[in-house]
DNA sequence: GTCTATACGAAGATAGAC
DNA sequence: GTCTATCTTCGTATAGAC
């Protein structure tokens, strides 16, 4: 259900996805959401926002641990680009949407600033492995962070893949230039 | 009315938005909605993010026209700084959240995209009269604005202007790098 | 615990008087 | 053209039976 109710927030947002919606997509019983959920949607957005965060950024430190993170970028983005194309670019970052939630959601925004702050801890410190230096890192992880999600948000406004491409391509020279 | 309309979008996004809330701000007649917006709020949605992104281009084309990128990027930042802070960092793009508009309002979508490609044609102009390749120009102004609008998401979620300011950094040198 | 039914409010849209 | 009143739909939340 926190997993269905992610999965929507991603194409509808939070304040545009009603109760029923998550219902009908889990196929969950009607009567027992207050149970699990006494803090109604509210409690809903946020535990969905920190799943979605949580397991994002296990993927992401997954990843690095493998691989170096221009590969690991790779790797990521391709996952956003399948994401999108499948969606037909409806579908964006459900991280995203929680931080754009309004007062009515304000767990939601700060379980969506939790995330940003772990991958972008995550991001830094793969950075100073390869060789930056920790100031640097830091600021380099944000922009990386900022940039794809940004790239994410004009690739669905304009349904296509392009401007992802491009804000990878030129992330992956500002990170080579970086590192090197 | 409509630019009170992108006003609201800003801070509660598109679907976030009531119809009273745009009449009550813009202090406007209640009963001559449907004449004037006869496409109902779809119509609403659509015009304010064309004004919006419109007066925004705007903006950008003339900074440019009096400054280097360089100089204008900061200016700019500068403003998106200002309606950060006097928002508390509840206020965003406009663009942005007519960009994540679901299916209700393809129309604000469609205006979003085009708002996009315009600032990013505009972008472009002046990386290549600075002195950049065309084939470099463009993806380069693609960054510029999907860091930017990742930046003031992820400043609105941990309600800190720092991951804008770590961005423009970022952004700075790359600047100034390519152009060198 | 899970169900159905429903209260309560919000929001979009319309009707008809002035 | 602008107003007030209202209709309808939808969405959150609750009540009470099983």
């Amino acid at each position: 259900m926190i997993q269905s109710a992610a999965t929507l927030f991603r194409e509808r947002g939070v304040e545009g996805t009603a109760f029923a919606d998550v219902l009908e997509h889990s196929a969950a019983p009607r009567g027992s959401v207050y149970h699990h959920f006494p803090g109604g949607k509210q409690q809903l957005a946020e535990e969905a926002t920190r799943w979605a965060g949580e397991a994002m950024g296990a993927g992401i430190a997954a990843a690095l641990r493998e691989e170096d993170p221009l590969a690991a970028l790779d790797d990521f983005v391709g996952l956003w680009r399948a994401v999108l194309e499948e969606s037909d670019f409806r579908a964006g970052c459900p991280i995203v949407a929680a931080a754009l939630a309004g007062e009515r959601s304000p767990g939601a925004r700060a379980a969506a600033a939790a995330a940003f702050a772990e991958w972008r801890a995550t991001l830094a410190g793969a950075f100073a492995e390869a060789g930056l230096a920790a100031a640097q890192a830091g600021p380099l992880a944000t922009l990386f962070i900022a940039a794809i999600e940004g790239g994410i948000v004009l690739a669905r406004a304009q349904r296509g893949i392009e401007p992802l491409t491009e804000v990878v391509d030129e992330l992956r020279a500002v990170a080579r230039s970086a590192l090197a």
